[in-house]
DNA sequence: TGTACATCAGTGAACGCGCGTTCACTGATGTAC
DNA sequence: TGTACATCAGTGAACGCGCGTTCACTGATGTAC
């Protein structure tokens, strides 16, 4: 059947958005089928829209980035910019995040895989991954913009491989003591003792 | 063929070391035939030495936790703490780290994908995390045990986290920006001002 | 010491299965006249 | 405004392929006598 103006860019977009949920969830092991399935559609219409899974992927983990951007941005819209860190860090290294990596940082879900990924891969979500840090620069403490991107590429990929050590523990009270001690030490490196009260904001 | 005695042992432990190596260098992409192949041998003597391809994981992640271990303990032998640490630090964020993560941090190589494992794999895989932060938090500052193994559960996670995020990028400059201002910032942090001449040893 | 037999790591064909991808087809709606 | 046709997102059978795993078999060496 032929479906009205406009509808092609929207289903292309759910698709998109579905597979950035579900990479990050499951990782590159989730198939075509399931997919198009968990949005309701089968597998064949799937090359309608994009060349294969390698291209899906590659914008799922784009829009990923981007709605985590957004989020984090969202969550200290005209905050203080020493508490704004301080809440960042407490939700990205919070238990919320770490129980739902389908909704969070594409690095700290699918980081190691993304290292093993083809050169053409990589190039398009280093992009990415410039993209959001020129989002979320402007949360770091530093008087020029290189400074902030200094310690964007410090904290984030820190907390990231902290969240990932979290998850990939087995004992709930492991997890939270990762999770809680990175909390405190990148409140009080990135921070500053000043703003120490709230470290558990969230 | 019947093999001499203590052949069984041998020839289990080689495909465990190779499977640790190929794992880390491909993930659980790496097929069970060529897993044997890489040793020598054919798919089918597989299932006399393990239940199946988890096992082999699991195993195969113990390995290289342990080896790693015992390799970072090497590098800093007789040598006194705060330089450890400096040492450590400089080798774990190194280019040549980076390079190679068949023979490096399992964490840093396998971590994202963990999180994903079923719970009786992340089980055994915690222990030998926790196995892998005893025999190293001796390298770390702290007064008492459970300080050092507080510390090395912040240092060793972000840690692994830069060393993904610059193994994720593309740019050659850029993977090195990352790791170098991780090491400094991660010397400073855990190696005290005093010692901060070397930062860039190894 | 010599012979007969048991052992068992390793072989490679075969299994069922799910994967990514292709393709002839469908049919409701947009468009041309 | 009404009719005929073109469009194209979505369908589902089919493709070749590589996977993890199984199994009957091999045959050099260890062991029993």
């Amino acid at each position: 059947m032929r479906y009205s103006k406009g509808h092609n860019a929207i289903a292309r977009a759910r698709i998109v958005e579905t597979a950035s949920r579900e990479f990050r969830r499951r990782g590159m092991d989730i198939s075509v089928v399931d997919l198009m399935k968990a949005e309701g559609l089968t597998h064949g219409g799937f090359y309608r829209h994009f060349e294969g899974k390698e291209a899906l992927l590659i914008e799922a983990v784009e829009a990923a980035l981007d709605q985590v951007a957004s989020q984090l941005l969202h969550l200290t819209a005209h905050t203080p910019r020493h508490i704004a860190l301080q809440r960042v860090i407490g939700f990205y290294l919070s238990e919320e995040h770490m129980a739902h990596p389908e909704s969070g940082c594409a690095l700290a879900a699918l980081g190691t895989e993304i290292g093993r990924y083809p050169e053409r891969c990589r190039a398009r979500i280093a992009s990415a991954l410039d993209a959001y840090r020129l989002r979320l620069q402007r949360l770091m403490p530093g008087g020029t913009e290189s400074e902030r991107k200094a310690q964007f590429d410090v904290l984030f990929p820190s907390m990231a491989g902290c969240l990932m050590a979290a998850r990939a523990q087995a004992d709930p009270d492991r997890k939270r003591e990762i999770l809680l001690g990175a909390r405190r030490f990148f409140g009080d490196a990135f921070c500053g003792e000043e703003s120490e009260m709230k470290e558990e904001t969230l």
